[in-house]
DNA sequence: TTACCTGCAAAGGGTTTGCACTTTG
DNA sequence: CAAAGTGCAAACCCTTTGCAGGTAA
């Protein structure tokens, strides 16, 4: 069995969480992807490793995980919930309404904001949801799809 | 008949939209109230006035509301789409996940971060989601629910 | 009058859960 | 070995849709 133990690893068995083979799978898929996963394209990477994971458990996992702070979950457009490893500085998104594409951006005045009312409020944020939708400069000159 | 038109009523008017009953009070519901409403509490008010109107019809009309751009949907916390008439100011959206308390504020700086990346981007933004979730200061403090 | 709209109930799709079995620690 | 985790399938919940009957314009 794997002994390499990743950041996302280390911080669930210091929790107290068991490692499980699909755990494991899980936070790896996680960490390897560049991209927002939603949970059946989780299931899918997941399963080429775990063969027997179950969509159940992927949920399962996430679950855990995004109490833990370690994944967040978008709403990207208005499509259902993706997932993504928390980065290490914030970054935000914007999903193109034309083509379908997400660009991932950052916003050091919005999380300036962001810490700026958490101290006045004195508040404990504990997630940013900060996404755009809309046309990009390619569909809304006529592009892709015409739009 | 009601012959007062909200600017609601107008716009969905003007746009080729024929005035019914229900839609007419679902524009009232939405208009009158302060808080962010989800479908089903949208659909109990607005039962009030018109006692035979669906849950589908309520989903109808925000529909095109949102379509228009006359209400927005949020994801507030974690729950299901929240709707509000979309108000002259934008402003944002702090939800607790002690006390589910949700507190609006505005952020002239995050507007000014979308505007700017809109500008260098050249992209044309149709919807901006920027919510927070984490405690309140009296949460943080052993507040009303202990967390 | 005729499109457009509504109510109803059934379908849909993503997410959660009950339960018996497996596995970790 | 006990407690935690898993797989499976059914249940759930919010939302959408098909269709027959209304209704605004």
């Amino acid at each position: 069995m794997n002994l390499e133990s990743s950041p996302l690893i280390t911080a669930l068995q210091a929790s107290g969480h068991r490692i499980t083979r699909q755990r494991r799978v899980v936070l790896e898929v996680l960490e390897e992807s560049r991209e927002h996963l939603d949970a059946e394209s989780l299931y899918w990477k997941a399963r080429q490793r775990a063969p027997r994971i179950s969509l159940a458990t992927v949920y399962r996992t996430v679950a855990v995980l995004k109490q833990m702070g370690l994944i967040a979950e978008y709403s990207l457009g208005e499509e259902h919930g993706h997932f993504e490893a928390v980065p290490e500085t914030p970054h935000y998104h914007f999903t193109c309404l034309g083509c379908g594409r997400v660009v991932e951006f950052d916003a050091p005045q919005v999380d300036r904001a962001v810490q700026e009312l958490a101290e006045r409020e004195n508040l404990e944020i504990r997630a940013v949801q900060f996404s755009l939708t809309g046309y990009c400069a390619r569909c809304r000159a006529g592009g892709p799809d015409g739009r």
